[in-house]
RNA sequence: CGGAGCGUGGCUCAGCCUGGUAGAGCGCUUGGUUUGGGACCAAGAUGUCGCAGGUUCAAAUCCUGUCGCUCCGACCA
């Protein structure tokens, strides 16, 4: 490719709306263009990036013996009434109507449809496992796009589904997705490690997501160097020791805290109780009904892990009214001690807590001596806590770490849900009916392009990985006028590499030899043949690296260097 | 949806407080001089100051509404 014939709209200074480094260089750079918030144009050097992505995705997927399809992005409303999700996943679905005023759905995933198809194209055992894969458009009506493709209302996105014959099989197919995953984003050229993951509404009983470490992301992920214990913080646990119980069999004593309606505020004088011995007590409405959600005072409540038992996928915080209807008393004041016909959920940590003070439910009274089990009617224990840095990790008891990371990929095991919704059922060699046991695989395409290069970049721009960069090799001549021995010598080594197939891009612009320079670091192209008249006139060219020093070469033996670097990966000159 | 801020040429921004016929740098066009890390000189082109309404002799500037964008929060397959 010759740099005039195509379009690279390099910018000095990044526009304004654009807050994250990858968002900057993504626009500098020329690969993308803002039509609308979270939504872009990709310009032709983000294609030849993003292609190369998917492409990485392909071959390996393929390699582990998934069939590509490729499923609507307009599905009919019915389809997702049938599975739930209309209501389950209402606030992401992007909703149309035709000219006749039927309803349909922009897709943000297939499960649906593509488990009808299972159901109307599988019969029998005989015909699994199958694994369907496509790379598509996908959209989501985000609250709030932000960071350029990192969280965009429209992106590419690879979605997978496995069907099984039974559980060790969708294990299989799991792990074979997993593994995939592995290769995939190490091929990417992106440091990358799988986190235990939280199922969201997608349903489902394990996960995994693959994630790119990075400042910018927008996932904390707990882990531990020790073990190498690893997951999202909407999952993780610790080993963290429960309330102690104490020799203290005194009854439960209401006691006066006129103004008091924070837990800080009762760890100071006259009180002085500490937050380790507080119940913090929060409502929540869940199908428009108040439930009650108990953890100890110095905890924070963990809404991911709410979800999981709290028992429908539409809750949220109550509002002062809705609390006050509930419990007679305003936020500050809240305690479960007597409390009938409302679900109490306490956590884990404050199984055979006594000696603990907790809101009286009257404005301006606290409860003292509370024991959990004795005082307080509890509906159901779980883990409803977020881990904090430095807790003991559950498995080896070395302090935990948090650190920021960007989601790229996501694998769930799914189980019967869909299968047994769409009626996606086979007969298996026993002359039984039984519905396909399922797995879903998602990878954010466009989003993992961000993540490449939020993690690969130096001062000068984009230091692209040579498996993603949209060329690997940038040729430029100083000088361009069509008779010059550099301009000559640049177009013999351009055909000479684009005959190995190697991708090459020649920047024939008539620029001083800065702009070009610059311009070509921007970008980011892996490496970059100078050909200048000094060095020439000594037979030489220079071969640039990236991210590395300038190496003189004899001109006849450019062409067999850089394909060697290629070929070997950039390993060495 | 709550809180904050911003909309002025392709990009970055000044001007607004204190109303008086719209500016700078970069980019773009033309000519010339240059030519190994974003050159220089000269001459140009490019704006309904987001949109609508109001106040005023006069509005980029003040007021109201509206749309869009960004950040924080809530949300997140």
């Amino acid at each position: 490719m010759k740099w005039t014939q195509t379009l690279i709209p390099t910018l000095r200074e990044a526009p304004a709306d654009a807050e994250i480094l990858s968002h900057k260089l993504l626009l500098r750079a020329g690969l993308i263009r803002k039509v609308a918030g979270g939504v872009y144009t990709f310009l032709p050097l983000g294609l030849r990036a993003l292609r190369k992505v998917e492409q990485i995705i392909r071959e390996e997927m393929d390699r582990a013996g998934a069939i590509e399809v490729l499923m609507p992005a307009l599905q009919p409303k019915e389809l997702w009434e049938q599975s739930g999700r209309a209501e389950t996943a209402r606030d992401v679905l992007f909703k149309v109507k035709d000219s006749s005023n039927r309803e349909w759905f922009l897709s943000p995933t297939a499960e649906e449809v593509i488990t009808t198809t299972a159901a109307n194209e599988i019969n029998s055992y005989r015909q699994l496992p199958k694994n369907f894969y496509q790379i598509s458009v996908k959209f989501r009506d985000e609250i709030r796009p932000r960071f350029g493709l990192m969280r965009a209302k429209e992106f590419i996105m690879k979605d997978a589904y496995s069907f099984d014959t039974a559980d060790d099989g969708a294990m299989a197919s799991y792990k074979k997705m997993y593994d995939a995953y592995k290769r995939i984003f190490d091929r990417c050229g992106v440091q990358n490690f799988p986190v235990e993951a939280d199922t969201g509404v997608i349903g489902g009983n394990y996960s995994h997501e693959f994630m790119v470490p990075a400042d910018t992301g927008e996932n904390d992920v707990v882990f531990c160097e020790a073990c190498g214990y690893a997951a999202n913080v909407e999952k993780a646990t610790s080993g963290i020791p429960k309330t102690a119980t104490r020799e203290i069999g005194a009854a439960v004593e209401k006691f006066a805290t006129p103004g008091v309606v924070t837990i800080e505020a009762l760890t100071k004088a006259p009180y002085s109780v500490p937050a380790n011995r507080q119940i913090k007590t929060l409502i929540y409405i869940a199908d428009s009904k108040p439930v009650i959600i108990l953890i100890r005072g110095d905890d924070q409540l963990n809404e991911a892990k709410l979800a999981g038992v709290i028992g429908t996928p539409i809750f949220r915080a109550a509002t002062a009214e809705e609390i006050f209807a509930a419990l007679g008393a305003h936020p500050g004041s809240l305690g479960a001690v007597g409390v009938k016909n409302i679900s109490i959920f306490t956590d884990e940590r404050l199984r055979g807590a006594n000696d603990m003070t907790t809101g009286a439910n009257e404005d301006g009274f606290h409860f003292k001596n509370v024991s959990i089990e004795r005082d307080i009617v509890v509906s159901k224990w779980a883990d409803l806590r977020t881990v904090t840095a430095g807790e003991p990790c559950a498995k080896c008891g070395k302090a935990l770490k948090i650190r920021r990371a960007i989601e790229v990929g996501h694998v769930f095991k799914l189980g019967t849900k869909y299968s047994e919704k769409l009626n996606a059922t086979f007969l298996d060699a026993d002359g039984s009916r039984k519905p396909c046991v399922m797995g879903c695989y998602g990878i954010g395409v466009t989003r993992t392009l961000q993540a490449i290069i939020e993690q690969c970049n130096d001062k000068d721009g984009i230091v692209w990985p040579l498996s993603t960069a949209p060329y690997q090799v940038c040729i430029t001549p100083l000088s361009v006028a069509p008779d010059n021995a550099c301009m000559k010598l640049a177009e013999k080594i351009y055909a000479e590499l684009a005959a190995r197939g190697i991708e090459v891009i020649l920047d024939d612009r008539d620029e001083r030899p800065g702009v070009k320079f610059k311009d070509a670091d921007l970008v980011g192209f892996p490496i970059r043949i100078s050909i200048g008249e000094k060095s020439l006139a000594k037979g030489e060219v220079e071969i640039k690296p990236r991210s590395g020093a300038v190496v003189l070469t004899k001109s006849e033996e450019a062409v067999e260097k850089v394909a060697a670097l290629v070929g070997n990966g950039l390993q060495k000159v």
